[in-house]
RNA sequence: GGCGGCAUAGCCAAGUGGUAAGGCAGAGGUCUGCAAAACCUUUAUCCCCAGUUCGAGUCUGGGUGUCGCCUCCA
């Protein structure tokens, strides 16, 4: 397997620490608020890739954060007048929510900030032993000028940062870019106690600290959103090397934005959708579709044409497998199993899925795959060559669909109609056998208001509910 | 100013130097009472210029456009 590994700029071969092994990390939010559809890129793409490792065969453990102490936060408990702890917990649940409906399985691990404290203090405790870091009035700063590397994973020289640097001068520092690891407390402000006195921990640690207490010193991947690149990835590498000696992680993984109309979705330009504003419009794997159908390094850009048209698509990998209920439920036709050539059609599907995926975790070529393979079994539909290789066709399709995290909601066809239903598509049929057409259409009519398409096929009447 | 993306059909989007995947939309057709679904056919010299090469969307150089990071951000 292929990825592009942020550190060298180019797609490597991707080589575990240990061998059958994955241990992975990737940015969590910081639950101050509802996510957004940008920020579940980055969720859906690591959950994706996650389950790609798994398929591959490796044993993963995904260790994912909450970010559950923060300014934001304490900001946000102003403004909905709760304490911070009751504004991350409600919105940790809420994002367990929405991940869920959006297809994302839980990490092995949620560590959190607050669940932390000792491991973070004890890094930081370190990091002042070995010269790295420095206290000034209960803050604890990284001093960037002790450890030469630093910029290697953004490829920035110091001097360039510092140079274009647009924070504010801070006296207590001695660099501008040095960064806080321990952030003594302020009035009001929650705080544990600490060799500087009460504070608490600033963002970058909380990684390096929770990335080494579950994954060890090094780990093989390590990701997040592009923008977390500089500073939050570079100070993590410094802390973690500065305390270790090794290599935090060996491949570093960025997922590329979600834009609106070209502008990267972000609260502070407030153009961002989360989650449930889409819900009310479709269906949420409507946009986990949207997401993978493209290179998860590219930016892509959110609209309601690319949703249209994600939905569509998404649309037609139901068809083929609802087709596929409705004719193995009415065929008891078992021969042709040995269909030697198309099984072997078939299983050349995986084995371009897995090329695509191999590859720097092309989906989009992924996708491509499964829509040749969608292809084939509504051929196969047509064709009738039996229920058994048309059967293991779909079972592929579910396997690949299934790595993508899509296609996991029962079919339509399955439900049971209600009995006024049943009796309307009855005298549909009544009707449409005396040619009585204007009353058959009628009816169609009537039903598809209802959001119950009907589809009249050679075995016999097939409907389906029309989902938003 | 420093660093880095991106630019392929109406829209979206792949593309490892050998003559452009896939999806959506459109057009025509098959099937159908009509539809729907499905299938078939059809829709691109890849931002511009120069260079390397037998051959470049793919490499090199130079432009242009655009977005981003350098402050919290997935």
């Amino acid at each position: 397997m292929k990825l592009y590994n942020t550190l060298t700029r180019q797609k490597e071969e991707f080589i575990p620490i240990e061998p059958g092994k994955l241990r992975m990390y990737a940015c969590g939010p910081t639950v101050y608020n509802y996510f957004h559809i940008g920020n579940a890129r980055t969720f859906i793409t690591f959950d994706a890739l996650r389950n790609y490792f798994k398929y591959r065969g490796y044993d993963v453990t995904f260790v994912q954060n909450f970010t559950d102490v923060d300014d934001k936060i304490i900001q946000q408990g102003l403004n909905e007048n709760l304490p911070p702890s009751k504004i991350s917990e409600k919105y940790i649940e809420a994002y367990f929510q929405d991940a869920e409906s959006l297809g994302i399985g839980k990490a092995d691990v949620h560590p959190r900030v607050t669940e932390t404290i000792p491991e973070i203090i004890v890094f930081v405790e370190e990091l002042v032993e070995k010269g790295f870091a420095y206290e000034q009035q209960g803050d604890v700063y990284f001093d960037v000028s002790a450890y030469p590397r630093y910029g290697s994973l953004s490829k920035q020289s110091l001097d360039e940062l510092q140079s274009g640097a647009r924070i504010e001068i801070n006296e207590a520092k001695k660099n501008p870019l040095d960064f806080a690891l321990w952030k003594a407390a302020k009035p009001g402000e929650p705080f544990w106690e600490s060799p500087w006195g009460p504070g608490r921990p600033g963002w970058h640690i909380e990684c390096s600290a929770m990335a080494r207490k579950y994954l060890g010193e090094t780990i093989d991947i390590h990701g997040g959103g592009g923008d977390l690149i500089f500073p939050h990835h570079e100070n993590e590498v410094a802390q973690s090397e500065a305390l270790t000696g090794r290599p935090f992680a060996n491949y570093w993984i960025h997922v590329g934005y979600l834009n609106v109309d070209n502008r990267k979705m972000s609260k502070s330009l407030n153009n961002f959708f989360t989650p449930r504003e889409i819900a009310e419009e479709y269906d949420l794997e409507v946009v986990r579709f949207f997401l993978l159908s493209a290179h998860y390094r590219n930016p892509i850009n959110f609209s309601r044409e690319a949703m249209e048209a994600a939905h569509h698509g998404l649309e037609r990998l139901y068809t083929a497998l609802d087709n596929w209920r409705y004719y193995r439920d009415r065929t008891d036709d078992l021969q042709c199993d040995g269909d030697e050539e198309r099984i072997r059609m078939i299983e050349t599907c995986r084995d371009r899925y897995v090329e695509a995926m191999d590859d720097d975790f092309n989906t989009a070529n992924g996708m491509a795959v499964i829509f040749e393979l969608v292809k084939r079994v509504n051929d196969m539909l047509a064709e009738k060559p039996g229920r058994i290789t048309l059967g293991k066709a779909v079972d592929l399709l579910r396997e690949l669909t299934g790595v993508m995290g899509l296609l996991h909601k029962k079919g339509t066809q399955a439900e049971v109609l209600d009995e006024a239903v049943g009796k309307l598509i009855q005298e549909r049929q009544q009707a449409r056998q005396e040619k009585n057409y204007a009353r058959a259409d009628q009816i169609r009519d009537e039903l598809s208001q209802q959001g119950i398409v009907l589809e009249d096929t050679p075995e016999g009447i097939k409907w389906k509910r029309v989902a938003k």
